[in-house]
DNA sequence: GTCTATATAATGATAGAC
DNA sequence: GTCTATCATTATATAGAC
């Protein structure tokens, strides 16, 4: 998984790094055998004849996601959350990677549930453990706090097309990045809803939640 | 836009509803006309009959999506932000509406991005001008505040999905939804990175801001 | 490993009857 | 408005030569 030249990949290698693209590009569906052999600069049969189907295809591209990630995590990991590199671990992790599972997440793979599931658990476990320069977060829901936390994150990931006509630079790439990592901390710096509105919003939330998820009484509509 | 009953839905309108969810469901290069006309209980020829193309139908049910949501929008808007629905907004649209959004900002389509920009634009607009129980946000760069806010929420309507699986229940429903928003709101009154590791990160990002984009030194990675 | 040629299936779209 | 039947296009997948 070390870094490839472009130059001097396999053919296997050049197909699924193309087929990576397409899938991000245009989603499971969208993406075809015929656009990813062009985009590879080989005949559809090649690839068929390196991976068989395509779903097959679409099965080694997510392994192969999956494992850059883990891996990207893992020397993050190393340096701790103190470390500078750390906030920036998206920013670390290969383009491609990152806008396959953007895709990926909203289309549905096994690899995108498995990179969901193992952050939300990851996240949890280190509020739940505590690190120097975090505090301990103030919930008696921390499950859901870690996936909400989570959840915006990739958030972010998924939507960073939108995002990035909005601040006019690919929040993918440092162009785009530090403009929306230092709003980002604006807003979690900050606390918008004063605490009098924040309470009757909690109340009303608890109500429902008590109630099952029944809906509050309908006057107030 | 007025609530209908499903079995009192004109033939157009069937299939417009069940392209809806199919295109949430598939995104709109799965979907398929067979597949629409299936769920609509009628023949593939009586879509084409109705729309002519398959493009021409996802045109309409973007543009009925689209007007739906504003139509939503206004009567919310009507309370204020101190009405308790408000920060229900979302739990007021239609299930199918929601679900469609959810796939169309990461398939594209018109209607998705003029959502997003409006939704940008008008939480500029409110965080700019103030509003009751809302306080000033402490930002120098208050577009990116806003477009951070907007695309975490829709993140969180996007990934409807995984935070469900996580959580255990429907977060677009009241089912699942209580919960998610009880997290989100301590979150957002929590102040999870300790005041000296937030200086830290920030005059780490902006010298990447000023360098225009230029990751910083190697060295620290 | 890589290609051309071709078989097979799925899909969008049309024609014409009722 | 609604259907059945059919066509044209595009996609996956296979066979076999080099």
């Amino acid at each position: 998984m070390t870094a490839e030249r472009a130059d001097d990949l396999t053919g296997r290698a050049r197909i699924r790094d193309a087929a990576l693209l397409e899938f991000a590009e245009h989603g499971t569906k969208g993406a075809t055998i015929r656009g990813i052999a062009k985009a590879a600069g080989v005949s559809p049969a090649l690839v068929q004849h390196h991976f068989g189907t395509k779903e097959a295809l679409r099965r080694e591209c997510d392994e192969y996601a999956l494992a850059a990630v883990r891996e990207i995590k893992e020397e993050a990991l190393r340096g701790g959350i103190g470390d500078p590199g750390f906030l920036m671990l998206a920013m670390r992790t290969a383009l491609p990677i990152q806008r396959y599972f953007a895709r990926a997440l909203t289309d549905g793979s096994p690899a995108a549930v498995a990179l969901y599931d193992d952050t939300v658990a990851y996240t949890e476990e280190v509020l739940a453990q505590g690190r120097p320069g975090l505090a301990v977060p103030k919930t008696d829901d921390l499950h859901a706090y870690a996936a909400v936390m989570t959840t915006m994150t990739f958030g972010l990931m998924v939507l960073h097309e939108h995002i990035s006509r909005s601040l006019g630079g690919n929040t993918l790439t440092a162009e785009g990045y530090p403009r929306m990592a230092l709003a980002m901390m604006d807003l979690f710096d900050d606390r918008l809803l004063e605490p009098e509105l924040l309470e009757e919003a909690r109340v009303s939330l608890k109500s429902m939640l008590a109630a099952g998820g029944q809906p509050p009484d309908k006057e107030n509509r």
